[in-house]
RNA sequence: GGAGAGAUGGCUGAGUGGUUGAAAGCGGCGGUCUUGAAAACCGUUGAGCGUUUGCGCGUUCCGGGGGUUCGAAUCCCUCUCUCUCCGCCA
């Protein structure tokens, strides 16, 4: 959500910052909402200010047992009434279609990210480890379905297209995956572990700024709840409608939790395999911080998603989305992309985003400084630490043996009972 | 699923239609006293919005929304949440 004083102070950035993103101007629009809205405002103030004054005086009156004055007051003051309700609707259609008209705009994206129109255009950070050429690299499914442990035609007769079975060594491995992470931004890195819901309601997916208009994105249950794309959406309201003390921030949370996605508008792109599912696990990442942290942290926070690739060796490159890619609720979003030699590109494994006081704003969610009155919109962050799914995807077309056995990574060996391979699982 | 009770300021807790944004206590902050601290005493202490250069003025908010009334924390409707008992259940 915006805040309408700023636009109101400098419409021209406004619009300047939406034409980054291919947005049409609107502050023109906006402004002309806002005015009159506070028209409204301050009309049925004065009419309510005419309205208590004569109200007191009746009880004033009555409290003396004046019943004659009171009677005439009580006249004069009920012909208030419907002009005060007019006014009164008119203020609140006035601020619901201001907020509406605002509600669908995306953030506005920082000076320093990259112009640019789709993915084509984002902008190549740095890289590191060595990625492997090799012409007869296999794809992930052909490995995992050898191995007898990746199962696309059962999650097709449990669920449909979209889902997977993982069985023995491979079931283990994500599991293993989501410790190891969860370990090392809980032991190393500050954050706290949180176990959050994936059923929410209506203003929880709004405070982060997938609702009003990203609904066919989403799941959502008969009666009413929908299914969390992602603990972005809870971690980050754990502070919606609160006023922290400045001291307690920066707040780091972190969680392991399935992430359900309809993927509308993906059909035909990945269809095989396990790099877009409906459901996925993925540990997420998310930060709370002043309005004077926010570009730290997303660097931090990017530190952190990389450190996990680098402690399985995974090769990968960070690149800084353009404006005409970037997220709704993002001001300036780092990607990680892991290299699949099956696939013989990068591929998208965590986005990192700096939101500035967007989601803020559509939470409530403020703090306030020792010893002072005013108080100011929590900065969010949020960045995948990492999906789950894909990680694997990665681990088998980089550590895949001659004899289509995996290598486990050191640092998941602890975490797989000891086992330096995931070999085919009997009678496969 | 059935029956019932409740939601008031940072916390506890009064208040059932008329100068009530709300008693009282606790907590917080400031002051007096003290070498310092404690105790005691005095004062102060919610969040928004509109308007104003500013001091300020006005207005809304007693779980959310709507209604009745000249006037609502107080009456009505509705939603959400919490609690108790019964049933079911991982």
């Amino acid at each position: 959500m915006h805040d309408i004083n700023a636009i109101r102070e400098n419409p021209e950035a406004f619009d300047a910052a939406l034409k980054r993103r291919g947005v049409e101007a609107r502050a023109a629009d906006l402004l002309a909402r806002d005015d009159a809205r506070r028209k409204a405002i301050s009309e049925s103030q004065e009419l309510q200010t005419r309205r208590n004054e004569v109200s007191k005086k009746i009880g004033q009156a009555k409290g003396h047992g004046n019943e004659v004055a009171a009677q005439q007051l009580m006249a004069e003051v009920s012909s208030l009434k419907q002009d005060l309700q007019n006014a009164e609707e008119a203020e609140r259609v006035l601020k619901a279609e201001l907020e509406a008209a605002m509600a669908s705009l995306p953030n506005l994206v920082m000076d320093d990210i990259p112009d640019g129109a789709d993915e084509d255009d984002n902008v190549e950070i740095r890289r590191w480890g060595q990625p492997t050429q090799n012409p007869a690299a296999l794809q992930h499914f052909e490995i995992g379905e050898a191995l007898g442990q990746m199962d696309f035609e059962a999650g097709a007769r449990l669920s449909g297209a979209r889902f997977v079975v993982l069985r023995d060594g491979l079931a283990r491995l994500e599991r293993a995956l989501g410790n190891f992470m969860l370990d090392l931004h809980v032991n190393e890195f500050g954050y706290r572990e949180v176990s959050p819901p994936v059923l929410v309601r209506d203003e929880v997916v709004y405070g982060v700024g997938q609702l009003p208009k990203f609904e066919e994105d989403l799941f959502r249950t008969e009666n009413g709840y929908w299914l969390t794309s992602t603990a972005e959406v809870t971690l980050t309201n754990l502070v919606r409608e609160q006023i922290l003390d400045h001291v307690s921030l920066p707040l780091r949370f972190t969680a392991l939790t399935p992430c359900f996605r309809s993927e509308a508008g993906s059909a035909g792109r990945d269809t095989r395999g396990m790099i877009r599912q409906h459901q996925f696990s993925k540990v997420e990442l998310v930060s709370i911080v002043d309005a004077e942290s926010g570009e730290a942290e997303l660097e931090r926070k990017t530190q952190c998603a990389e450190t996990v690739l680098q402690r399985l060796n995974l090769p990968y490159r960070v690149v800084s989305l353009c404006a005409g890619d970037i997220g709704f609720g993002s001001r300036k979003t780092y990607d990680l992309e892991v290299w699949l030699p099956g696939q013989n590109s990068y591929r998208e494994i965590s986005s990192c985003s700096y939101c500035g006081p967007f989601q803020g704003r559509r939470m409530n969610a403020r703090y306030r400084a020792e010893g002072e009155k005013q108080t100011h919109f929590v900065h969010t962050l949020n960045g995948s630490g990492l999906a789950l799914g894909r990680t694997l995807v990665a681990l088998l077309e980089n550590y895949v043996n001659e004899d289509g056995s995996i290598t486990i990574p050191d640092v998941l060996r602890p975490y797989m009972g000891g086992d330096e391979k995931i070999e085919a699982a009997h009678g496969a």
